[in-house]
DNA sequence: TTTTATTCCAAATAATATACTAGGATTTAA
DNA sequence: TTAAATCCTAGTATATTATTTGGAATAAAA
């Protein structure tokens, strides 16, 4: 398993926040009772992701969250990538160089490397909006992608 | 991460067998060392893999391990599904049907389900023989199977 | 026939990562 | 001034993964 429970609430959390994408905002309070998710648990995931620049957030009384961005311009990579430690699918891949000292002749990490790639490439292809609207693309009739080759 | 220490030493056992694949078996003992691997750990790997019915084994002094198929015709992922729980990328997807209660309302599952579909595929189009021959396919750039037109 | 080198098997332990909780400070509307 | 919320740091519990331990069974070689 790549993505954790963190990064599966942390993508709900937006879910619900896009449904109820009306300028005010939502309490934790709200969030957490709707999805049945400890409350102190997704202040953690919201502190990820608000530092990540895609939610807003207000203090005090009436305080809450609200998207930053457009659902549409928010992919969920950028989501995963706000909350999980890696994306990877290998710890050899997992930080920013390969420091393994048999990386050159290594013939796996090829495998590996593409692997990685194909997984951003299409979590970086779905939008926030998409999810909201039930339409996750499939890869295997997505002409001009690059996925449908297989 | 999705593939563990087991499945990345899973493969690289494989790999040293296609290429000492005389016919003759070869000691765990010798792979262990060459690939710096305790031998105790392979022990484990290996009865996955021959449980997989992808490698011959002989016991008692001369024994060892070598591969009962042909190296094009093993794939990535058969060796991997031996030796990982799962390939999934997310709990949800674990075991044979999705038993989670809120599943149909769930806007995530088809997220997880394509990519689920994705890896399994890309996996599965790569051989033993690709790795050993250092031609790991670039799914960016492969005609015909669908992967590069993300 | 004994030794030696191996596979084969089950269980125990160690290390690490993940999931979750606790406690409280700060802020702001009512 | 109170209440309801965010914000912050740390601690703990749980689960998973990695690795070790100990030995039985097998078969070639001495």
């Amino acid at each position: 398993m790549m993505i954790s429970t963190k990064g599966r609430y942390a993508l709900r959390l937006m879910i619900y926040l896009g449904e109820h994408n009306t300028g005010d905002l939502v309490s934790l309070k709200e969030i957490a009772s709707s999805q049945s998710i400890s409350m102190k648990y997704l202040e953690m995931i919201v502190s990820d992701l608000h530092k990540g620049g895609i939610l807003i957030s207000g203090r005090g009384k009436k305080g809450g969250y609200r998207l930053a961005v457009e659902p549409a311009d928010c992919t969920i990579g950028q989501i995963l990538k706000m909350t999980e430690k890696s994306l990877a699918p290998v710890n050899c891949l997992e930080g920013d160089t390969v420091t393994c000292e048999k990386a050159d002749q290594c013939l796996t990490l090829p495998l590996w490397r593409q692997l990685d790639d194909l997984i951003d490439s299409y979590l970086e292809s779905v939008t926030l909006q998409d999810l909201l609207e039930g339409n996750v693309p499939d890869w295997r009739e997505k002409p001009g992608t690059g996925f449908n080759q297989l």
